[in-house]
Parts: structure tokens; C-alpha cells; sequence
DNA sequence: CTTGCAACTTGCAAAATGCAAGTAACCAAG
DNA sequence: CTTGGTTACTTGCATTTTGCAAGTTGCAAG
């Protein structure tokens, strides 16, 4: 039997990609997990105010597919850590290629640089000029 | 005054990316297009089945963010060709990334890889079964 | 017993999606 | 000159997905 889905659209690795991290949150939110945030209120607090309902729905989603792992962290107000599978880490691959498409073709995008596990955070601007950043 | 544009959600490449591309559809599109589709009747008949009212508002989309370019082929009816840009072009990386991706971790997916201009075109397969491609 | 988090859920209004059908411009037959 | 075919869209809704705001739950602190 192996693993024969039938698939929604067409058998099209892009379409069933799509399918699943295809809309304008869930890459976000990946992206913040791969930058090391953790818990539901960090991710909430993301520079693109993501409505928190989108938020806890994307997060039941991406568990359901593998992308990202929901375990306790604290027992009796039970909270939950949200990190990555290697299948989220391995959209890192995706998400750097947006990055360099973006900076190159869209004047005055920037990216925040993350290293995997080290912590590091370098921040490469692109084109136009400064960006107002919300108070 | 350069390319001073305020951003709907934030400045970060990724956000602003999705914001133009980050929907079920405008890839597709795009990869049809590196595929050398070229009108709209071709691209109509993609194996995804794009409603054309979504395929007509995406190359408008498209159009408008330098992505495609469209252009009279022919006179009396006026006909026209659609063709990506460079800016378009670049997403062929994105593109990649998300086949690499695909291939790897969503099993029975398969990709049509491209040759820009070349017009190679090779089969590789993921796991399961074999899957008809178009003849 | 009242506040104050953190992590969600719920209630809609508004926007996007998808399906089916319709329209427009032109050509070729009958 | 009327019918039919082709290509490229547009229009009309019904359904689904967003997004904003406000409410809820569990528990700890004052």
C-alpha cells in the first residue's frame, strides 16, 4: 500500500507544498519558530500581529502536518512549548529562498538572519531607505 | 524619495513575499509560466484546474507586481502572450525550494523540473507509486 | 475574593475562493 | 446573414477563510 494518497489538487510537489504552507501565516510562523521562539504568547507578539485566532488555528495545522511539535512545558496550568520537526526545520530551505527573492526584488525588505541553534542574528537591508518600524 | 513604500505587515522579506505570492495559486502560475506556457488558454488547462476567474485575477496581480508581462501576440482579436519578468524568472528559486522540499517530505509527489530555456524536461519521483504526467 | 497573566475560543463582518454561466470579438461554414 | 467554434475573459452567487474584538479557563498572587 505505501503511502498512496490521493492528492487534492494534482501529484505536483509545488501544488501539495502549497496545500499546505500556502497562505500568507504559516511561513511566518515557521520562520519565528526557526528563530527560536517558543510559546503561543511568542509567537502572538510577532512584528506582523498575527490574529490569534489564525494563530491557534495555523498551530493545530501545521501540528497535523508534521511541521511542528506541541509538548507541556509546565504541569499545572498545563502550557505548551511549540518547536519543529526536521520536516519544519527543512522549510528553512523555502523561507531563505523567499528571503533572498524579497530582498533582491522588493526595495526596502530586510531579514533578520538566524543561526540554527547558535543564537546568531545579523540583519541585511536591501535598496530604498529606512523603514519605520511601529512604536 | 527613492522606493519609499510603507508596508502592510512589516519590512521583513518573507512577510512581503507572502504578501504577493503567498496564496494556493500565483506559484502555480508561475511555474506554469517557467514551464513556457504562454496564454491564458494554456494555462487554463494546467493540471490544478485554476478557476479563470482566480487565473484572471492573478495575472493582473502578477502584472501589477512586475512579476508577468503581457503582451499582444496577435492583431484583430487582440490576443496575449504572458511572460515572466526577471523578478518573475528569480521565483524559479522559490520554486526549487519548495519542490526539494515536496519531494522530501510529502510522499508521491513528484516534480517536472524545467529548463529555463533549454526545454529539458525531466521526471523525478518521491516514494509511492508511479503517477501519470500529461501526455 | 478580586486581579492578572497565558493560552486559547467564540462571534460575527468582511474578504477571498470556487463553480457555473455568460459575454465579446473574430473567423469559417452554410 | 445566421450558426457554430475558439479564445479570453467577466459576472453571479454560495461557500469558505480572514480578521478584529471580546470572552473564557486555569491558576497564582495580593
Amino acid at each position: 500500500m505505501s503511502t498512496a494518497k490521493t492528492f487534492t489538487r494534482s501529484a505536483c510537489a509545488v501544488a501539495n507544498s502549497l496545500d499546505v504552507v500556502g497562505d500568507k501565516w504559516s511561513l511566518l510562523v515557521v520562520r519565528d519558530l526557526l528563530h527560536g521562539k517558543r510559546t503561543y504568547g511568542e509567537l502572538a507578539d510577532s512584528m506582523e500581529r498575527i490574529p490569534t485566532n489564525i494563530l491557534a488555528e495555523r498551530l493545530k495545522r501545521l501540528e497535523a502536518a508534521g511541521i511542528v511539535l506541541r509538548t507541556p512545558y509546565q504541569q499545572h496550568p498545563t502550557r505548551y512549548s511549540y518547536t519543529l520537526t526536521p520536516k519544519g526545520s527543512a522549510l528553512g530551505d523555502v523561507l531563505l529562498a523567499f528571503v533572498r527573492w524579497g530582498k533582491q526584488h522588493i526595495p526596502g525588505t530586510l531579514a533578520l538572519n538566524q543561526g540554527p541553534a547558535s543564537g546568531t542574528s545579523a540583519v541585511s537591508k536591501t535598496g530604498a531607505r529606512r523603514v519605520q518600524a511601529k512604536t
